[in-house]
DNA sequence: CAGGCCTCACCCAAATTGGGGGATTTTTAA
DNA sequence: TTAAAAATCCCCCAATTTGGGTGAGGCCTG
């Protein structure tokens, strides 16, 4: 049986593009098209869409929002995302957010549909360049404020140890771990572990490691 | 002035091909040769090296954590990963250990210098082939034995929120949270935050992100 | 020698956490 | 249809954690 394809994206041109090119190879059925993640989501255990070509910058909820949300519904469905060239950031947090690939708008007609094949096989589809736009994204700044015990003591927050583990893990006393924390609070300017976490984890201070 | 160049590797032969393929380019000079990652380390400031290539399968202290203590006293320094065609897990964590690029052992001359030429410049040398093995990492398995509330409410611990915070956020009460987290634990079989965010980070059943 | 960094100590009060018990409703699956 | 699972909420309890304050000694670097 045909893959089931649903397309997102706001541009008209491209979306009915994109249709006639993956219903062109005879493999696919596009089952359904919308110009935001809102009406999409909506219709989603109708469409049931095995792959999903998503826009990411469209009208009301981002297209990383939706990717979230879609993958949160329906697990199987593979999400690829329709981009022009952007940050690493952004490419980043689409797979993060479940992205099995990317490719770019002005891809010509085998390309797409390679795409897809490549998706639906298991592979990440994606072009050299965006791939290395996600390992940049991994180089972790080095104009942190924190000096590098700090950085430990903040690594262990992020890993929700206690500071009473941290104390015994770094070979210190708690009131040593608590200290850090102090100044790393003042240092950014802040009064608790999230907001400490979110800060450092956005200016890629510390390795959200896993 | 030429960029300085250490090679961490333990097997002679790959070892002394790769410095005499880098001598040869003339705008590299290979500073130091190494087998083994604690030798190399403890000879850093006075290589100093611009470039390091290193291997991951090496006897001692793996390529991963050398990567990680290496970036921690020379973070301008730049890590490539010479490696055989690895799990996907190994080269997403060289990544966050701070590696700048992948290569693979038997490229030839060019790829070679143009690897280093290229992680120079700033860019990210790897193979297409490896950069979506990094992608598939970020795959989240889905045989998590964890609700899709249970995974929302950890996913909060994981960024170091309180229950309150997360009740909040989830519009529900602190002891639905609380019930949530019991579930968690006894599911993990753990008794802790940080046990728990440990085997379900591991295994990809939250998203460790920020 | 000033300043940052790392270390440690003590005081305090509020909040959090982990564990126990139970209850209801809805959803899902057998 | 019936049982299991999920999601919601409530109460109790005690130990721990957390955030904030103040102070202080040693070390290293510019």
């Amino acid at each position: 049986m045909n893959s089931r394809i649903t397309i997102i994206e706001d541009n008209e041109k491209i979306r009915e593009g994109f249709a006639a090119v993956v219903e062109s190879s005879g493999r696919y059925d596009v089952v359904s098209q919308y110009s935001n993640c809102e009406d999409a989501i909506s219709h989603l255990p109708e469409d049931s869409p095995d792959v999903v070509l998503m826009d990411i910058g469209l009208p009301g909820m981002s297209g990383l929002e939706g990717t979230t949300r879609i993958k949160k519904r329906l697990p199987g469905c593979i999400i690829i995302i329709i981009t022009v060239m952007e940050d690493s950031e952004k490419v980043f947090q689409s797979l993060c957010a479940g992205a099995g690939g990317y490719i770019v708008k002005n891809s010509n007609v085998e390309e797409i549909v390679r795409s897809i094949d490549e998706a639906l096989a298991g592979g990440a589809p994606m072009s050299l360049q965006i791939a290395k736009m996600v390992v940049q994204s991994f180089n972790r700044s080095n104009d942190s404020p924190l000096s590098a015990r700090e950085t430990e003591v903040l690594q262990g927050i992020a890993q929700g140890k206690s500071y009473t583990k941290i104390a015994t893990e770094l070979f210190v006393s708690k009131d040593t771990v608590r200290s850090h924390i102090k100044n790393i609070y003042q240092k950014l300017a802040v009064n608790s572990k999230s907001e400490a976490l979110k800060i450092a984890g956005n200016k890629k201070w510390i390795n959200k490691q896993w």
